[in-house]
DNA sequence: ATTTATACGGAGGGTTCCTCCGTTTAGCAA
DNA sequence: TTGCTAAACGGAGGAACCCTCCGTATAAAT
């Protein structure tokens, strides 16, 4: 008898796939932000270190790379809030994370609209996942912070949020 | 003595070349119209009857001539209102226009977003030039609409034009 | 150690991009 | 008309990119 996560006889993930698939984001994430969204998906692929077949395999179209990488960042952003949270400072834990959020619309920006421009159906899925994820991790940095009595406590964190993302895209 | 329209001893511009650029310019519309806005420009170029050449020779970018095709049709719904103005009746007239309006901010709405992806400088420029060409123009046809005393004289030319783009983009 | 399901790499055929240059032609003057 | 010349034309061709396909390699399971 064996521990079966999925359904299926299937065995356990190979891990050089993992591994190869967590390097091409991170190169695509490089070279999308150095290239622009057109940049060449087999730039990325050298850029990994890895061969253009790997690259395809894992994200079949340009569309679900982009998703990928866009998700991972936002995924990203909820663990920076996590390890904000047991800093010391909380203003000041409060504006790194904002910082960095801003740095991410910036750069994600055109990514984000070549992303709407071809996308199929599940874009408002993705945008709602972020949306929430984001929201919840400002959210404890928010909450510390007032608890500390440091900043107003009438500001929500959808609406910081809201307001961010509005002035980075001027 | 000459008439010299420009600056310059230089000759008058040769037909063929005009001829050919709004071949380029039809071709492109039609193209990009059925294609979206990556249709390859070489079909561009065959649709038009025309060799690559000459169509980069006229427009030097996939942006230009995005920016060029744009202005165009701007230009000719200018035109199509100065039509329709002499036309019997007013509120008909007005009807047509918007129409036309909205089919053009449908299939163009693909390309504008591209344009705004790379774009560069001028495109401001741009946006201030067509608002103005269709404000000029959408505001003959109400007035003459409002002075047969058909529709209600209290909508302003801007506003029912932002509201017309607002709701084509959904 | 052997087996085998998975994953890897990259060659290759097709498409598009864009430049470059030899050829053609429209305007102009004699 | 004819001849001249600047301007425009066409499309071949090298480079980049896309994406598929398949022989090879290897991680997990036995």
């Amino acid at each position: 008898m064996e521990i079966r996560s999925a359904k299926k006889g299937s065995r356990k993930p190979r891990a050089d796939a993992q591994r190869n698939r967590e390097r091409v984001l991170e190169a695509a994430k490089t070279v999308f932000s150095a290239g622009g969204p057109d940049a060449s998906l087999e730039a990325v692929a050298r850029e990994a270190g890895v061969g253009i077949g790997t690259l395809y395999r894992h994200f079949p179209t340009r569309e679900a790379l982009y998703e990928a990488v866009y998700r991972r960042e936002v995924e990203q952003l909820g663990e920076l809030a996590e390890e904000l949270k047991s800093d010391g400072a909380p203003v000041e834990a409060l504006r790194r994370w904002l910082r960095a959020n801003v740095e991410f619309v910036a750069t994600k920006k055109g990514m984000a609209a070549a992303l709407a421009l071809a996308a199929g159906s599940p874009l408002s899925e993705l945008t709602a996942f972020s949306f929430e994820r984001l929201t919840k991790a400002v959210g404890t940095l928010l909450d510390r912070a007032a608890a500390s009595g440091e900043i107003r406590t009438d500001v929500s964190p959808e609406d910081l949020l809201r307001t961010l993302v509005g002035m980075c895209l001027l």
